[in-house]
DNA sequence: TTGTAAGCGTTATCAC
DNA sequence: GTGATAACGCTTACAA
């Protein structure tokens, strides 16, 4: 096979005997538009394609001031929930022209502002980030910057920075309606990062489904400090071991979910026989746990599409960017976890 | 905040009073090799600061012929296998000052075809793919141009494409040579892709452990034609059926394992009681099954690490392109799903 | 110690 | 219908 390293699209014309301008037109679809003789359009697809001529994106993008790339920051590209999120973004986006730039911030507030920096360093077209804790400095700058920016999954409450996420108050308050209804009161909630805006609302979302049906809350039975299986062992293994116990938990994550079960495999304990487990966040092996899970399942292939959408509404109309604020709907999918232990109970 | 959007180091330089070259020479840490007063540097960095100067890393691209950018393409980002060695490329890739480009073949051959050539018009330095089939013409087209490429996971026999993969055949006959001791001795073997590397070199491992122990092969026993957890559950169900039924059953992936589980639950059948259960590759949730999966763990930090290692190494020595050979030590994961069932057995 | 200018590979403007 | 050429933002000889 020939070195085609160095053949640019000077190198083509000149094999072609012809001008640049013509090899140019031709290539990038606008030899109607020139009026090129149809031989000519033939001899230079012919030529670019025998001699494996490939366009050189950088200095296209240089010129024409666009890079066809979206830049995609998220906390942990190895968590299934947040690796689903970006193969939808990654297929929305390639599927318009867009390629992606993936950077994990690994948790870490000042990685992700260098890698915001990285990101226009290389002159992405858009970014669409998970951020990692609440500080949003970096990204109202970014909003600010006129590049276009979208929040998935956490959101910033008080600023108007675009954002697509789930509707986790209404979930979580359909998780616990949905114990309460199966004749669960002692509910725990073992929750994830205190003060991030989706922990919020889904604490909101449990405490509101017990008040509503007069369920008196229980400090004691609300714990927990991260969305890590750690904490979802530690904490059920405290739960475990009160007086009486919970009859169900609520695990505000799927990894907090695993820690439970591993506690409860650890005490011997069988679910539902024992407790009730429900969890936020459905995942593919949810349904093949050995005791099918009860999970509120969130939206990841449309949160990535509506990101993308976004980006590419923003990139159209060049300079007013809108704002967006979508909050998807959840859904409950029942399964074997939950056990009615009320009156009504078969 | 001040519009930086067309800040570049000519309007930088016009700021600061200084040439381009002065600019460029003490924001890229040549200060020193040019003797540019400490004074000049000093506002001059100030300067980028103040204004947030960002490089163009397009132009500085176009420039060196390099583009500090990696290309990754694999069949599946939403794959936490997958998920997980695509983290490790990144966190490597970043850590030596490379961003990625991150593609998802979707297991489509001829869009696989079409990223290479995407990501080459991307200018990457060098690109770490996990290709979808057994066709390797254009990976090797790709091999002889130059740029650095290396396979992961699957491999070609017979070529000398440089390769990053798991010893598939040590994993799988020590996965079955468990079994054996632990007194099994009718045990099945549910396969993935038939013609794939690591589907031919674990069937083999499967059958030489079993003839190690002279126990016959018996071609029922070994089915199935994908790594899905269809698939699992599928051919599950079919052995389920079969008189005497397998007393264990070898799962070549994960998702297969999934399958497998749920077939089990929907015979009532318990793990280990029922039947013994061991799984190629290692999941965060392998241990929280609610009978804890006996696994193949591979070592996909190291695949990651190891295939950003060897572009680096090719990115090192322009030109002469050595290749690589490695097979990755797996390690068995003894949990509760295999039963002893031998004469030994407590 | 700093400045000038060519050139990386494209596309677009103007000319013929 | 086709061709020359400037320009995108940067780095780096070569000058001074």
């Amino acid at each position: 096979m020939r070195d085609t390293a160095k053949l640019n699209i000077k190198e083509l014309a000149r094999n072609l005997d012809l001008s640049v301008s013509t090899v140019s037109r031709v290539l990038n679809g606008k030899a109607r538009a020139y009026r090129i003789s149809e031989e000519t359009q033939q001899r230079v697809k012919k030529a670019a394609d025998e001699l494996n001529y490939v366009p050189n994106r950088l200095a296209r993008s240089l010129k024409l001031d666009k890079s066809d790339t979206i830049g995609l920051i998220i906390p942990d590209i190895g968590n299934p929930y947040f690796a689903e999120i970006a193969k939808s973004i990654e297929s929305q986006a390639r599927q318009k022209g867009y390629s992606i730039i993936l950077c994990d911030s690994g948790d870490d507030i000042s990685a992700e502002e260098e890698l915001l920096m990285l990101l226009m360093s290389h002159k992405v077209d858009g970014i669409i980030i998970a951020p990692v804790g609440t500080e949003q400095k970096h990204i109202v700058n970014t909003f600010h910057s006129a590049l276009p920016i979208v929040i998935i999954d956490r959101i910033f409450p008080g600023s108007n920075l675009p954002f697509i996420t789930s509707d986790n108050y209404q979930g979580a308050f359909d998780a616990v309606n949905h114990l309460i209804l199966n004749g669960h009161k002692r509910i725990a909630c073992i929750q994830g990062i205190g003060n991030s805006q989706p922990n919020i609302d889904r604490v909101k979302g449990y405490k509101d489904a017990l008040k509503a049906s007069n369920i008196k809350i229980d400090k004691k039975l609300l714990a927990g400090d991260s969305f890590t299986k750690d904490n979802g062992y530690k904490q059920a293994i405290r739960l475990f071991a009160m007086t009486p116990p919970p009859t169900a938990i609520f695990a505000l994550s799927n990894l907090i979910a695993l820690g439970i079960l591993g506690a409860a495999n650890d005490c011997n304990l069988n679910i539902p026989e024992d407790f009730s487990l429900i969890a936020f966040d459905e995942q593919p092996y949810s349904e093949y746990l050995s005791t099918p899970m009860t999970t509120i399942n969130q939206q990841k292939d449309e949160m990535g599409r509506q990101a993308v959408d976004y980006i590419m509404a923003c990139i159209g109309n060049k300079g007013k960017i809108a704002t967006v604020s979508v909050k998807l709907k959840t859904n409950l999918i029942p399964r074997r976890s939950v056990k009615n232990i009320g009156l009504n109970a078969l």
